[in-house]
DNA sequence: TATTTATTCGAGTAGTCAATCTAATAATTT
DNA sequence: AAATTATTAGATTGACTACTCGAATAAATA
């Protein structure tokens, strides 16, 4: 008998979630028909739906993969010396990634999908959670050593950068004079003057 | 003959807008049908094509309504004495708008439509184009006198409160922990750090 | 009252959708 | 080589899509 190689097995599905994402980026989930996906995959739909038993699943997957790739991110992030600075330089990289037309659109597509699919709203909710415990964790020890100002709880705080980030998806989508690469000492200024202890 | 009555042409037009902006909410411009729309609004699809050429063209008219709210409410803003506390004022209006799912869900599809819909994009950065000038000139008003920091360009100023508003209703779209009425302690604190002359 | 026209209805249109089915091919194991 | 099964294609399905059409009704003017 044959068996399935598992590698060859997911890098097919690669193939079918980075046509996914190109897709999606431009025309929506609801926008974008599977027969696109296919177009965009270079394959036949008999052979998408070999790989994906619905196109709801290619959201979720791609939803996982964003997961993994912020928790990734924040491993390496926690030996750093200066934990203000790391998390200045984790800001900088969303600054980054915003400038990235595909990333913000799917990220504004997800949140918009998040409220209306119960599934997805529990995926993405249990991602921003993790997000939120990653930097509230970096908040609470670079508070212990006097780089954040006590005041601030560390979660309340991990809840309001969050909401920063969003933010910062948010100005892509709807203003054209937010230009990432230029707003980095305006949003260092913004997140300095929100958690440094006062002199 | 017989004439158009604008009051009730446009009585019956708001009826189909209202209707369609609940389904939205719901569902999302591109997952909900016209067959929704005009089950909601109460009206046969002959009707509903009546009064809106298009289904696009019901966006246009949500986009618009939006547009004109936020007007109002900041042509009553100027006169306050306290330009900061007026800004907060108003931001204590918008945790209050994003404690309504409602209106919630069809920001974050506007936003999301907006990078998608060139035409819809276009009217949506007018929109937000309006807002910051008003936030803007707020700011460059109570730094005058000497309520606001005049280190803050006015227009970054306004750009960064923008982005805090669209973090808002990120956060309710990701986040069950946001609860808007509680987080206003930590917004005043956050706008206040931001925002405030150092001492 | 007669005429004009705005409003309303709902069946109908052409086409698109996600997903399925059948069948052929390719790769792996025995 | 034979058997098994993963992979692929592409035509097909029936439900659904935005929108139109022709006809009927209702209201307002002359």
């Amino acid at each position: 008998m044959r068996k399935v190689d598992p590698e060859k097995h997911a890098a097919r599905r690669q193939v079918i979630v980075d046509a996914a994402i190109a897709c999606f980026a431009r025309k929506g989930f609801h926008g974008t028909s599977t027969a696109e996906i296919c177009a965009e995959a270079g394959m036949s739909p008999g052979n998408l739906f070999h790989y994906f038993p619905t196109k709801h699943a290619i959201i979720t997957a791609i939803v996982e993969e964003e997961r993994q790739e912020t928790a990734e991110f924040f491993r390496e992030l926690h030996e750093s010396p200066d934990l203000f600075a790391a998390l200045l330089g984790f800001m900088d990289v969303v600054l980054g990634l915003a400038a990235d037309p595909v990333y913000s659109s799917l990220a504004l597509e997800i949140a918009a999908e998040a409220m209306r699919d119960e599934h997805i709203g529990e995926l993405v909710a249990a991602n921003d959670a993790e997000l939120r415990a990653a930097l509230s964790a970096l908040i609470k020890a670079a508070s212990g050593r006097g780089q954040i100002d006590a005041a601030i709880d560390p979660e309340a705080g991990a809840r309001w950068i969050a909401a920063i980030i969003d933010g910062i998806f948010g100005r892509i989508a709807v203003d054209p004079g937010f230009k990432p690469d230029q707003e980095r000492p305006m949003m260092h200024l913004l997140l300095t003057r929100f958690l440094c202890p006062k002199p």
